[in-house]
RNA sequence: GGCAAGGUAGCUCAGCUGGUUAGAGCACAGCACUCAUAAUGCUGGGGUCGCGGGUUCGAGUCCCGCCCUUGCUACCA
């Protein structure tokens, strides 16, 4: 039975380039859908750029440009990316607009994400619907409003979400953090509870001001009892993640505050002069403006797609449709909880299924600018490397679970080039010859050889891999039949077949059936492959002289007499110096653009200089060079490492706030600096008698200073 | 801190409801083959399954404690 289903990745924010972490996520959600399709489903599949919010309307700000201008310039950023701009989209649905198995997948660019239609949250047909949800809520008496007091920017006039916010821990009196926890001594507390506190905007002290908010009821017993429902129904979620949102159920629901006060870059709730729509409110929704502009543009191309039968509650119910979304762990509870309450309390469908995946890292660590591993998608293009090679080795990690991920790129290198072109594309390379040069490209007829008919027998256990988003094991499985196919091809020697011919012209009708049936398991491996590799199977497709694979062409093989194409190369090997080039890349242009990849605005927010001082200011620091005798953690601290200094004439006990970027044995024999007339301090675990010095923001991002050799413990630094 | 999840060969990962000498791919060593972009096939070395207890005839698998990694923790996005 077909199955109707709107698939959706989540939104990218407007507010930085699209790299390798994102891809996880619509390269998992792109294989998914041409899975589906493949099987011949009605699947629509859209996206968007989310652009509202306070980090953009301050970028915009900062860039010189209105805000609506500084998401358009993302938007076009983020579509090339994806799949060669919107241009590149369009031409590829039109190339056939009613079934997406045909169209022209080489109009595609990008990382070939094959979105029905990619728009954008400011829009007119998210604001309907935000507004539509809203008026809902309202008349559901789900909509509540009272006084909030917040931290307020006086010179900028506005008020400043928590992120904008530094001061200094009220534990540890550690300076410039944020309004929400302490890096140094790990704390989390309130913005309010901030000592010295300062808007990361202006710099100006923020006052405390009230103002209206408009809460959503989620405390509301209607919407708990629906979502403790929703989110142990089965199949709706991943164990874990219901597991995950039991938190909140113990701990109550609270209310959900929606609104923002002017100035804010989004959508004016109804009925209030100053107050928008949080963004968080009108990113999900956003998925239903894209749908509905989708639904409009196809419509234009003179196709009817029934929008209410997946929106409307009731009709999607009689209709059957399915919503199925992937996302992120860490945006489960917006996904999970705030959406579908929303969603079921103002007449709405709710979501099929949601899926979270976890995080990326590379070669084992978060990805980072100065180790060259936040590697955009773009310069991966640029780098001139294989979109496919990404999509393959993601997908070989990909399991559906919430578990992370990780991007070694030595593996990267090995997996690729070993498994595609070692194993699989080989097959055909190493058959094809025989098949063009002695029989003119036509394959013979005969009784199907093993190991085809296994090949073909595990479509099923393929399927329901790819349907459970187990790309993983589905992998492992092509690969190890991938094996079985050179293991054939190996014991039936046809090149050794070949050398007989002359002696006894009749092998060649066995000549033609091995390689034919090599060919005929080349091509089942393809169709395995394909919603993974869809470029690379169209070559194939080419290559084989057949029209475009669907999933149920693993029940026939090709026909005798068939004519394939002359074969040239499918793929090329990964080299270590593209690999070694792209890490340059990704560290050298990082330093000459100071661009803001991140969504998270603590990233680019520049530390202040200080004031100015005098010589004799300086002066009264005495910086020593000082060698680590001994380093270890300390039990119970989550930051701290105890490092015990030789100073030339003494020993010294500090603890050292550089847990999360170094081992301890990393440490042991290194010169460092350290400010040796720092008053001791008394700590939680100790006397601290100075501090080493360190730069950087933080976590594994903390660069400990170090004196050119020469230098011995106690010389003073002047 | 609380919660969710992970910690298995050098690397990346499988190991379902506990059951014989713990598996695969890559890497490494040897052999075979030469059709194929030095690809492929065969053989082999390599693991105290994070640590410590416990349950059991039997634990990588279940229970408890600890350590480490990641994420979330509601007026950040």
């Amino acid at each position: 039975m077909s199955r109707r289903i709107l698939v959706t990745s989540a939104l990218p924010y407007a507010n930085g380039a699209i790299h390798l972490g994102h891809l996880v996520e619509y390269i998992q959600t792109d294989i998914w859908v041409r899975f589906q399709r493949m099987q011949g489903h009605e699947v629509h599949y859209v996206g968007a750029d989310d652009q509202h919010g306070t980090p953009i309307m301050l970028r915009a700000e900062k860039e010189g440009l209105t805000p609506r201008a500084l998401v358009e310039n993302v938007l076009k950023d983020h579509t090339r990316d994806f799949f060669g701009g919107l241009d590149a989209q369009q031409q590829w649905i039109a190339s056939n607009p009613a079934n997406p198995n045909l169209r022209d997948e080489n109009l595609l660019g990008g990382f070939h994400i094959s979105f029905d239609n990619y728009y954008e949250t400011d829009s007119a047909e998210n604001e309907t619907f935000c507004k539509d949800v809203y008026s809902k809520l309202e008349a559901a008496d789900l909509i509540a409003r009272r006084e909030v007091e917040q931290f307020y920017d006086p010179v900028k006039e506005m008020f400043l979400p928590d992120r904008f916010i530094k001061g200094e821990c009220p534990k540890c009196g550690a300076k410039d953090q944020y309004g929400d926890s302490c890096e140094v001594c790990g704390s989390t507390y309130a913005p309010t509870d901030l000592k010295n506190a300062y808007s990361v905007v202006s710099g100006a002290a923020p006052i405390r001001k009230a103002s209206e908010h408009y809460f959503f009821k989620l405390s509301d017993n209607r919407c708990e009892q629906f979502l403790r429902e929703f989110t142990r129904e089965p199949g709706k979620l991943q164990n874990e993640a219901a597991n995950k949102l039991d938190e909140w159920f113990t701990a109550g629901l609270s209310d959900w505050d929606i609104s923002r006060d002017a100035p804010y870059f989004g959508f004016k709730i109804p009925g209030t002069d100053n107050k928008f729509f949080y963004v968080w409110l009108d990113a999900p929704v956003g998925y239903f403006g894209s749908f509905r502009n989708y639904v409009q543009k196809q419509k234009a191309l003179g196709i009817e797609i029934d929008e209410s039968a997946f929106l409307d509650a009731a009709k999607a119910k009689t209709e059957n449709t399915e919503m199925v979304h992937f996302i992120g762990k860490d945006i489960l509870y917006f996904h999970a909880l705030f959406w579908p309450a929303m969603l079921e309390n103002s007449g709405y469908r709710t979501p099929t299924q949601i899926n979270a995946h976890g995080f990326l890292t590379v070669d084992g660590a978060k990805m980072s600018k100065s180790r060259g591993t936040f590697i955009t998608a773009q310069s991966y293009i640029d780098a001139g490397l294989n979109p496919e090679w990404l999509r393959y080795y993601f997908a070989a990690k990909l399991n559906g679970t919430m578990e992370d991920i990780d991007l070694n790129l030595e593996d990267f290198i090995a997996r690729v080039n070993s498994d595609l072109v070692g194993k699989y594309i080989n097959i055909a390379s190493r058959c094809a010859g025989f098949i063009t040069k002695l029989f003119d490209g036509k394959l013979s007829g005969g009784e199907p050889i093993y190991p085809i008919d296994r090949l073909q027998a595990h479509s099923e256990v393929l399927e329901k891999m790819y349907e459970q988003r187990d790309y993983g094991f589905a992998l492992r499985e092509v690969m190890s039949l991938a094996d079985e196919v050179n293991q054939f091809v190996n014991s039936a020697e046809p090149w050794k077949i070949a050398k007989t011919i002359a002696d006894q012209p009749s092998n060649i009708q066995n000549l033609h059936w091995v390689c034919t049936n090599a060919i005929n398991m080349f091509r089942l491996l393809s169709i395995y492959l394909k919603p993974i590799l869809p470029t690379l199977v169209a070559s194939v497709e080419k290559f084989l002289n057949i029209p475009e694979l669907k999933w149920a062409d693993a029940k026939r093989l090709l026909s005798a007499d068939h004519q394939i194409n002359e074969y040239k190369h499918l793929m090329t090997r990964i080299e270590q110096k593209q690999i070694d080039a792209l890490v340059a890349a990704n560290r050298d242009s990082l330093q000459a653009t100071p661009t803001q990849p991140d969504a998270k605005p603590e990233a680019k927010a520049v530390e202040e200089k200080a004031e100015i001082i005098s010589i004799d200011d300086f002066s009264k620091i005495d910086l020593r060079i000082a060698k680590i005798i001994s380093a270890e953690h300390v039990e119970g601290a989550d930051k701290l490492l105890k490092l015990s200094l030789d100073l030339g004439e003494e020993n010294r006990q500090v603890f050292a706030g550089i847990k999360s970027a170094y081992r301890p044995e990393q440490l042991i024999g290194k010169l460092t600096v350290v400010v040796a007339n720092l008053a001791p301090r008394k700590m939680k675990f100790g006397m601290s008698e100075g501090m080493v010095l360190a730069a950087g923001p933080g976590g594994k991002d903390i660069f400990l200073l170090s004196p050119d050799s020469g230098a011995t413990p106690g010389m003073k630094v002047k």
